[in-house]
DNA sequence: CCCATGATGCCCT
DNA sequence: GGGCATCATGGGT
């Protein structure tokens, strides 16, 4: 099966770059969150990029510092965590260099390790207890995956190249990727028609 | 599959 | 005070 050697964690150059560049190389990689030794894992298959100065629908837009921005503002490789719609955490990873405003928002993972805690975080039940339809939607959007790792904003500005929260990768290559419009960000005027989401769409 | 709706609290995009 | 980078549910097609 897999070769145990080309498994590494993302480093700080990899979130250091363009933000287009990694919430596509994001794709297909494995978010890992240890959660006091229960290594709870997925496989990234949705992101959109937020580019503060030129996006309209990007928290950074205007360029102004608050104290929930803050973070995507500060270096890479740091997790940004919000709150949406008063109930749900959404979780971005920080890219580019420090003030520029930048962010890669993860919008789904297809569950790998300890999938037993992560229903017991989104459902309060056991993998054995929850139906099919539970299952499938277990991950698959940003407040889903936050909730399945129990993400808050306790885990606001972590830095992803130590180890409670990391990317991995893998080499996983058996996919292809779709790149589409953001949704529910009907407001932001022309930034609403970015193609800067985007899906891992499994080979044949 | 699609669409509409209510929930609920924080931030000011 | 307006609006939001969402989700679950319930209806129709």
């Amino acid at each position: 099966m897999k070769d145990k050697s080309n498994l590494y964690k993302l480093n700080r150059d990899f979130y250091n770059r363009d933000t287009l560049l990694v919430a596509e190389e994001l794709i297909g990689k494995i978010l890992v969150y240890n959660n006091n030794g229960y290594i709870l894992s997925g496989r990234i298959s949705e992101t959109e990029a937020y580019i503060g100065a030129v996006d309209k629908a990007s928290h950074c837009y205007g360029g102004k510092i608050t104290e929930r921005n803050k973070t995507l503002f500060g270096p890479p490789g740091h997790t940004y965590v919000y709150m949406i719609y008063g109930m749900y955490y959404c979780m971005n990873v920080v890219t580019e260099q420090e003030g520029f405003g930048s962010g890669v928002l993860l919008r789904g993972m297809i569950p790998l390790e300890n999938i037993d805690m992560m229903c017991l975080n989104r459902y309060n039940k056991h993998l054995n207890e929850i139906s099919k339809i539970q299952f499938k939607n277990l991950s698959n959007g940003p407040g889903k995956l936050c909730k399945a790792l129990n993400i808050t904003k306790k885990e606001n500005g972590l830095d992803l190249i130590k180890e409670e929260i990391y990317i991995l990768n893998d080499e996983y290559k058996n996919y292809e990727i779709e790149k589409t419009k953001r949704i529910n960000i009907d407001y932001a005027e022309e930034a609403k028609d970015f193609m800067w989401r985007f899906l891992m769409k499994k080979r044949s």
